[in-house]
RNA sequence: GUGGGCGUAGCUCAGACGGCAGAGCACCGGGUUGUGGCCCCGGCGGUCGCGGGUUCAAGUCCCGUCGCUCACCCCA
């Protein structure tokens, strides 16, 4: 529509019904979340930019180029987060909540943004589910944010999907690494454009191309898990060992590396099909180094995000579609419709959904609304029945009728 | 940032050759002086994305522009 002002590009609004299935996900996720121990964090929407920029790293594309930045009044460089973990870390570390012993857990949902092209399963204000687990290095930790996240997915009922699951090592590994990987890259020729450029910037990207021919090329390239350190293999060994002993099955994908820099060792992806080119709806890893880099005690920590808009295009229609019982009012004249609603409001009192017409409209208009608002009785109440006290009840789905008095009304509702 | 596809009613879409803007769905009303879904009849609803050009005449042809969408890139 001309002249009419619409949402912005990348931003969508999220209506009914699509929003009855956002809230099952969401309480799939609190409801699993709770059973593992974590907590909720509600965290702002913008940072200040140094606290990504120094986090995600200078040199990813989040940062370089995907991030909602402006100037506040006062000048001060602001940021919409393009990601939650480094709001997590800086509120844990400004609120002390990382003091004291244990695993400390939490987890916090909302709205991210991120300056990009949309296109299917890619918004520029997209929403995640995230998960971290700080204060603790354990394999086991690793296993269990992993397996909360499968269970999350199965409450759902995601269908078929894949966990790809690599070890990225800690940061001495990665630079021997990527000492083998420039060697190995040195000589080739034929790379993709881009590959020739990763070369040198970021050679671990090279290894996640997705242009067959650069495939070819890295067939026999040096894999990250022969460069571990014996801890980090056996680290590693450990949390595969566990992920089996519970039943994931998971694919060990050693070209596996993600975007953000601050990932070591474990780092995990599931991948769902039927999404397009934008297919992976959760994704993580552990980032023991981060909360040094934002200037904090060493504090080992692991977690995930879960790609709600991505997560709903593949999860049932027909999730969280309630079968709650609902009560339509048909009132036929101004008395009837005075006297209904009363009755409207004392059968919401008792906990009965309820719904009536206000205006002036005809019995078969208002069954007919009944119908379409899935009400499963339909409760007539016109002169007659003011009359005789006595009203209507019909079922819906079978045209059953029957007498009621109005004064038993609430209660029969409640028992059927 | 780079490519392809598409913009006509609230939604999904028809509109060869330029010649009075259409259908289905949805919504409202009627067929039933008080009974939903199916069926029948009627109604509401459009600056044809926007701007310019050609023409007696443009939804249709030409130029520009904006938007949407899919893909590349990257990521959730």
């Amino acid at each position: 529509m001309a002249g009419k002002i619409k949402a912005i590009r990348g931003m969508r609004d999220i209506l009914p019904p699509e929003t009855g299935r956002w809230q099952a996900v969401e309480s799939a996720a609190r409801e699993a979340f709770a059973l593992y121990g974590y907590r909720e964090l509600r965290l702002p929407l913008i940072e200040r930019t140094e606290l990504f920029a120094r986090s995600i790293g200078q040199d990813t594309d989040i940062v370089a180029k995907e991030m909602y930045t402006f100037p506040d009044r006062h000048g001060e460089s602001l940021t919409l987060r393009p990601e939650a973990t480094a709001s997590v870390l800086r509120a844990v570390l400004e609120n002390g909540l990382d003091k004291g012993g244990g695993v400390k857990k939490f987890y916090t949902l909302g709205p991210m943004f991120r300056y990009e092209r949309p296109q299917k399963g890619r918004y520029r204000q997209f929403y995640q589910i995230n998960c971290e687990a700080l204060g603790s290095d354990a394999p086991e930790v690793d296993a269990e944010v992993i397996l909360l996240l499968m269970e999350i997915l199965k409450r759902v009922q995601l269908g078929a999907s894949r966990l790809l699951v690599n070890s990225l090592g800690c940061p001495e590994c990665q630079v021997k690494f990527k000492a083998g990987l420039g060697l190995f890259l040195i000589n080739k020729e034929g790379l993709c454009e881009d590959c020739q450029r990763r070369r040198n910037s970021n050679p671990l990207r090279v290894l996640d191309c997705k242009s067959i021919h650069c495939r070819e090329i890295l067939k026999d390239a040096p894999v990250l898990r022969d460069y571990l350190c014996p801890d980090c293999a056996g680290h590693f060994t450990r949390v595969l060992a566990l992920l089996s002993r519970f039943g994931v099955t998971y694919e060990e994908q050693p070209r596996l590396v993600r975007g953000l820099d601050y990932y070591t060792r474990t780092a995990f992806e599931v991948v769902a099909v039927g999404l397009g080119a934008q297919d992976a709806v959760a994704g993580g890893g552990r980032y023991n180094g981060l909360a040094k880099e934002l200037g904090g005690p060493d504090l080992p920590a692991i977690g995930f995000a879960i790609g709600e808009d991505r997560l709903l295009e593949v999860l049932p229609e027909n999730l969280g579609q309630g079968d709650g019982k609902k009560v339509f009012l048909a009132a036929l004249g101004p008395g009837a419709r005075d006297k209904a609603f009363s009755l409207l409001q004392t059968l919401r009192q008792e906990g009965i959904a309820a719904e009536m017409d206000f205006g002036e409209r005809s019995l078969k208009a208002q069954m007919s609304q009944a119908d379409r608002l899935g009400a499963a009785y339909t409760v007539i109440l016109g002169e007659r029945e003011l009359e005789t006290g006595q009203v209507v009840l019909r079922r819906m789905a079978t045209g059953d009728q029957q007498q009621v008095a109005l004064s038993l009304l609430p209660m029969v509702l409640a028992g059927l």
